[in-house]
DNA sequence: GTCGAATATCTCGATCGTCGAGAGATTACC
DNA sequence: GGTAATCTCTCGACGATCGAGATATTCGAC
């Protein structure tokens, strides 16, 4: 491998870095604008993932998903459910749970902000052939797969 | 576009999102494993990017590179101190700035954890021809221009 | 069916990170 | 020299998180 190949992977590994950054602050940004902190935005965002599978997220499966103790999860549950972006609903067939229901607004907010970046990506991948797109993929997951691994480890 | 091209596309922002939260728990791990919190991490990294780039960070500049009031700077360089992380050096040109510098074994551990990364990713690429790692940088400059854009707007 | 163990959530008190307001020290400007 | 601007720190308050334990419900063994 050249110098000069080793040094364009070395830039890329930093592109890597610099768009984390960014990424970051579309959570960020999303949390300024809804007066939101962060973990409250994480947990929106899984709420909203567990929904598009068609479950409905319990207190303690919301805990795991964003890694907090349940006490934690009761005063998350509690600022989102005051503001009036989820609902306690609880669960008829086991009385103990409680199942966590994205209201309708929350529901638009979220598909808004990071629909809209979503929409914007992939149009942004029209300048590329399914090719190059396969390249890309194969890139992703490898490197996700480092990091993974790395983080396991 | 096809169908199936444009659920490529959609896929491929999913895979990007993956990879965002595996690089998280990269600081993360870093954190727990050094009993530091996610702000301290950042931190490190700051100051530690800025001596690569042979600058000494004062209090304000490092504030500004992780988003903190002065108050919260204070504490957060009080926290690294105690540890023995960085030590505070007055500024003898100008004797209100503090500057910080790394100590030498949190640039060890630092370079141990984030470069033995980064020399996996880089090796990770080996496998890659020049003209498909110039393809993967395309894609992520302009996927980080698309994202940088969403959080301006 | 009943009783104890297991599960799911909540309450309470404590701790820690962050902030706003303002003080203290130093430098820049006129 | 005196005043404004700059940089950091102190103090008191607030909010997010946690551990320990309380409460309610379900499961399993008998």
């Amino acid at each position: 491998m050249s110098d000069e190949g080793d040094l364009e992977r070395r830039e890329l590994a930093l592109l890597l870095r610099r768009l984390n950054v960014e990424l970051d602050a579309v959570t960020a940004r999303f949390a300024e604008v809804h007066g939101l902190n962060r973990t409250d935005v994480r947990a929106l965002v899984a709420i909203m993932d567990a929904a598009r599978r068609g479950e409905a997220l319990t207190a303690g499966r919301l805990g795991e998903a964003v890694d907090l103790r349940s006490a934690s999860v009761t005063a998350l549950v509690d600022r989102l459910e005051k503001v009036g972006h989820v609902r306690r609903v609880r669960d008829p067939e086991d009385r103990r749970r409680v199942g966590l229901e994205m209201s309708e607004s929350a529901m638009v907010a979220g598909a808004e902000h990071f629909g809209g970046l979503a929409r914007d990506l992939t149009a942004a991948m029209d300048g590329y052939t399914d090719e190059e797109l396969a390249v890309v993929r194969r890139w992703l997951e490898d490197m996700t797969a480092v990091i993974t691994r790395h983080n396991r480890a």
